[in-house]
DNA sequence: CTTCTTTAATTGCATAAGCAACCTAAATTA
DNA sequence: TAATTTAGGTTGCTTATGCAATTAAAGAAG
């Protein structure tokens, strides 16, 4: 790689967040703006289990990227405000099947609704080949370095 | 945009911020063998330092994307372990001017160096022009909602 | 079986982030 | 020049993260 480009702290300042934090803080905004009192990163949790119900804390944490200690701890929020249960499972007594309440299905639909015209406020203007562009070399660096 | 885009995971799991996540930790853990004991959102308000002393904390707070109590903070840790300083802005008095130390200066050398190869390992077997390619299109989502 | 190892989750400790409220100094304006 | 607004920083409160160490259950090896 170039010198050129290594010393482009441009280039490393979105590498390094500037983008992500970005769309965590337009979508925390959406959020709240929707009367959903949840956190972006509670938002991630959710997600997971809007698609599927009864994930292991393990799964969660790789499914979201996050250490166990980080996934405890967003359950135990979550659990808190009664937006899911941890479940025993009676197979494997270790592990915490993660459950929904009515309340954390109910915010599904704003949820994803909010998520969606975040994504869409953050790609206005760009093609779908750029997206696909971008999404594909990404990918590259995250499995150079996860 | 089109809904299986939109409903893709994978594209909104690295906006909101897989890729960055992991390059803080690639970071951090260079920085950790090479003995350097600091973190990397420290290493991020060094950097500047290292181009130019004497910056304000809400110049820092505008080239790092934080908000002011976070650029107090960072400064205020970066103070306890004797890198930076402040100084009191003379003609600013609202100002304080934030100033590497002898051990903070040491640490340039390391300090880019590590980040250096935690960028080529992030970039390894991509094409300058992917790059290139990538940061533009990230640009223009960092446009669209910063 | 009993010991050893691996796995799921939790806890402790330290750092960092966002937001709102606040203080003080500077700049504006009336 | 007094009153108001703006700007730079700090503090309080809450949430989130990483890493290391720990507990308890499950699985493997002897």
């Amino acid at each position: 790689m170039s010198d050129a480009l290594l010393q482009s702290h441009e280039f490393f300042s979105f590498l390094t967040g500037k983008v992500s934090t970005a769309i965590s803080r337009r979508l925390q905004r959406n959020l709240k703006l929707a009367k959903l009192n949840i956190t972006s990163e509670q938002w991630t949790i959710l997600y997971h289990l809007w698609q599927e119900e009864g994930l292991t804390q393990q799964e969660l944490a790789n499914l979201t990227f996050r250490d166990k200690p980080s996934i405890t701890r967003l359950i135990n929020n979550l659990e808190k405000i009664s937006l899911v249960i941890r479940v025993n499972d009676k197979q494997d007594r270790r592990s915490n099947l993660i459950y929904l309440t009515k309340e954390g299905r109910r915010l599904k639909e704003e949820g994803m609704k909010q998520s969606a015209i975040t994504l869409s406020e953050a790609v206005a203007g760009l093609e779908i080949e750029e997206l696909r562009t971008a999404q594909h070399i990404l990918d590259k660096v995250f499995k150079n370095i996860k």
